[in-house]
DNA sequence: AAGGTCGACTAAACCGATATAGTGCAGAAA
DNA sequence: TTTCTGCACTATATCGGTTTAGTCGACCTT
């Protein structure tokens, strides 16, 4: 017996499909397909009465459906591969993914990611991924020379983009950053200020981009642009930071460095802290620089002098060359992000006439020294 | 002309697909689904003989061809609604993704994140999903009272989980941590320690979680716990919580907060920071509480008390609950992560002896004083 | 008027899986 | 011996799109 009251089933259960586009209009699957999908082979007329119906159910193409036959999922796998510990404290890694994922949805794809914790996995991922067709394309972080990743992707034919220089890219695609120019930066603000001996708190040293930012380093001391360099590489990791400073802080008197670059904000802070803690204090006695910015570096108290690149645009330019690679995988696409510059906060200043002594109660602020 | 090298294009080209397995294994290809799913239909014979086959090309099922016959795509999806500044900023949302996906993984599924910028954005992607049926289930973070994304999940009758309580929940499976018990702890902690006019810097005030946390305080001031309570909400972000913070030091002297307790740990960093600005001192002066735990926590100068909750593995019950709940779509699941646990570092201290003079230049360090 | 071309559309094949209906064949029951 | 039951397997329909091969009528040509 039919009721006055509204149907309680009223929601949509099944999301409408093509067929029921078509039945709608009154026309056939292919018809509806041609018409929304703007192929020839519909008049004008009948097209737009195929739209109009579609947006009268809220029709969508099932994603399965429409792959299954195009042979393309429109989804963009990348891969983090970092300590556990260290997990989604590094700004850098959400910025990205939201610049990559913003420019992909422009274009009608989708970023899928996936945290591992070593490169056998890694790899392991790429060919289930690959296997499976749930991707149409990677992106590929963190690239070390002879990348096994790399020769992966290139045996199987997927397409790919790489987030590093062209000399590890293994000629796929890629979109990087200058480390070389903003290093000099770095050098060239710690030098101004009267800086001789300087510190590096680098990252894992089988990336390539590691090893960059240090070949400018060690290239600038043999030229003579400044009197010592103390490299301690690590694996990006805030302890591994800390112990560094820590190394940095009980070199021999002559050796002390009064400047410190840190290849990443994470470890600025926890360099920070470690200074703090040995009575050290900045910018006073040792000025402190991050290779990286982030909300993290205006957080710290004096807030850090850092290298700042949008790292949310460089994701764009990333989801840009996906995009390209896509529409033409024979073409290896190369794109040099903007150069990052040098945000000059108040973790920096001139340096100190002597040495630091450590755990010194002495603070000598603001002392001034000519170059 | 056939040369002595091996071929050029030795790479596998495309991926094998059931039907080379069937041909491998001399069968049909309803056999090979049957070996490789477990199903019943074929000998322990022939289904060892299928699965060496499948073995030796690497067969993996077309994910497309297997959602599409299966109406599933095994694939989960979670929007995140956050402000493009504080993005990836958060170490709550990686390690809770982290868990998340880790998982689900295990089960045969895979996480799907997406970032927006709005509500609306934020429906939209949920309207899209379902209809493209790109989803089985979604995620949905941060509920508020009468959600309007609780409403479209239960009008289009899609899986869900909602992370936050049963009383916001709506009828949907839930998983939520006690946020009742742990801001106990916080206050039980300060007032132990003497405090007695306490500040309170909450987060966005419409989320169900912040008001939850703030009626614990507000109930506890009623029944004299404390002398005071000055509450400031935010948008969790950075700004705001250094500007809460200087809000609380200019109070009127005899409401002059001994501790406050930041509803983030992204917020008492900059809070932290705010009171070095304006030369108090922590926990000298002021006592600094932290609501969420994360390496940052770490990464200051006093490192901060903070209530921990292992937030990966908050995300793998999350997974279990989003499985649990697409085995049985009809059973609400409601789960309660363990209790948050109260780290004590150096950011609080006995309650100083008389309100905090701001920007004062006497220190008075380590006073102590009997609740 | 017969043949040819083109546009607009339909019918049907196809993508690669899963799931159901059907087919032999062996052994058990009558 | 005949019929029935069950097992192991094959053939085929199906999911919801895309795409190719046809179909049909209108208009053009000569």
């Amino acid at each position: 017996m039919v009721r006055g009251v509204r149907s309680p089933g009223s929601a949509e259960r099944r999301p409408p499909t093509i067929t029921d586009v078509a039945a709608r209009a009154g026309v056939s699957k292919g018809a509806v397909s041609f018409a929304l999908n703007g192929s020839a082979g519909v008049s004008e007329e009948t097209r737009a009465k195929i739209v109009a119906a579609a947006e009268e159910i809220g029709f969508r193409p099932n994603r399965a459906a429409r792959s299954l036959s195009r042979a393309r999922t429109e989804v963009i796998g990348l891969v983090l591969n970092r300590p556990m510990r260290t997990l989604g404290v590094e700004p850098f890694f959400g910025q990205l993914s939201a610049g990559i994922s913003t420019e992909l949805a422009a274009n009608g794809h989708s970023l899928q990611t996936f945290t591992v914790h070593s490169v056998a996995d890694e790899l392991e991922v790429y060919r289930r991924w690959w296997h499976e067709q749930r991707v149409d394309a990677l992106v590929i972080m963190d690239p070390v020379p002879r990348d096994r990743r790399i020769s992966l992707v290139r045996e199987v034919g997927m397409p790919a983009v790489v987030i590093g220089a062209p000399s590890v890219a293994g000629r796929l695609s890629h979109v990087w950053a200058d480390d070389a120019h903003g290093m000099q930066q770095c050098l060239e603000h710690l030098v101004s200020l009267g800086h001789r001996r300087i510190g590096h708190v680098g990252g894992t040293p089988s990336y390539a981009h590691t090893r960059r930012r240090t070949a400018v380093l060690t290239d600038a001391l043999d030229a003579g642009r400044f009197a010592s360099l103390a490299t301690v590489t690590t694996d990006f990791s805030d302890t591994a930071a800390a112990e560094a400073t820590r190394e940095l802080l009980d070199l021999p008197v002559g050796d002390r460095v009064t400047g410190i670059i840190y290849d990443s904000d994470v470890m600025a802070l926890a360099g920070m802290r470690a200074l703090q803690e040995a009575g050290v204090s900045a910018p006073e006695q040792v000025s402190v620089l991050s290779f990286d910015d982030s909300l993290l570096t205006r957080l710290t108290h004096p807030p850090l002098t850092a290298l700042s690149r949008d790292t949310f645009d460089f994701g764009v330019l990333v989801g840009r060359a996906v995009i390209a690679t896509l529409a033409d995988p024979e073409h290896v696409v190369s794109v040099e992000a903007a150069q990052p510059t040098l945000v000059v906060r108040d973790s920096t200043g001139p340096a100190p006439r002597r040495g630091v002594a450590r755990r010194s109660a002495h603070r000598r602020s603001g002392a001034q020294e000519t170059p």
